[in-house]
DNA sequence: ACTAGATAGTATGACATCAAACTAAAAAGG
DNA sequence: CCTTTTTAGTTTGATGTCATACTATCTAGT
């Protein structure tokens, strides 16, 4: 039976773990969020809150490390619920200005409340040193998986 | 604008480097596998290998931290491709056994050697003591939230 | 200016995943 | 034994994601 070197195996159960984690972490979370609001819209609102600024949805693609097609369909869901609004780009013909609505602003602060106990409680799971431990790690192979797409 | 606390946003970054991982390596991994296997399909034949014994479908999911049906949908598009076998169990109506096939285990072993230079590459981004050492923090994390579903 | 190439957004089809509902069969409790 | 509950597997519908292909528009090079 064909095996895989001992870091090889470590290295495999890393990404095994961490899927893992991501899997129970989204559906924990989503679970918290109020209007049937989903990891990846969550993240959108929140983005558009905190960094002000043009949006188009490329940029915000690129932002996100999703493809534009895996964009339109995020967005679609989110203006669906009257939480952005898309306008076509005076400025570019092929482009949209993505728009947080006031309804959008009150469902991210109302997410935000919702899922900081959440993440409060998580901390009995790692504590806040450990998170800062393994945040740098994570970071280089996140950068160098992207490097190597 | 309501903000989570320092350590909060630590942790709401933390699973979010994860889900951007997750994503990334998945993809690449993916890119290396022969015969059109996904890392569901790839992790579940590589189970059955190394894993001697029989295995239902329940157990499988079990095992996995999915639902039944999601278990369902990767046996149906395993066995399509010829490389597990679906027999009702004969000692409980309800039940079915899992088998490797022939064709199975020689596409899991294509399937390791496929991935292997990959993942021996990724010792670039981390070396064997980094992985050792956010191991057990991540299964601390993963152990916490799956006791918190 | 015109053409060729790059970029923006969308559409489609595939896969993994979940939750919820459903059927069939086993197990448990009277 | 019979009824109730639990368990196994499936189905359906929703979401996120990708790759690929397509249209429209912009940009650059000639």
């Amino acid at each position: 039976m064909k095996t895989l070197s001992p870091d090889q195996q470590a290295l495999f159960g890393l990404l095994n773990e961490i899927g893992i984690i991501n899997q129970l972490s989204s559906s924990l979370l989503e679970r918290l969020l109020p209007h049937g609001l989903t990891v990846a819209q969550f993240s959108l609102l929140n983005h558009l809150q905190r960094l002000e600024g043009e949006w188009s949805p490329a940029r915000l693609a690129a932002a996100f490390q999703v493809t534009r097609g895996t964009m339109t369909s995020t967005l679609q869901r989110l203006e669906a619920k009257g939480f952005i609004s898309l306008v076509p780009d005076p400025a570019d013909g092929r482009a949209k200005i993505v728009t947080l609505t006031d309804a959008g602003r009150r469902a991210r602060d109302a997410a935000l409340a919702a899922a900081g106990p959440g993440l409060a409680e998580m901390k009995d799971a790692l504590s806040p040193s450990e998170v800062a431990a393994v945040i740098p790690v994570l970071q280089k192979l996140r950068i160098w998986l992207d490097m190597h797409r």
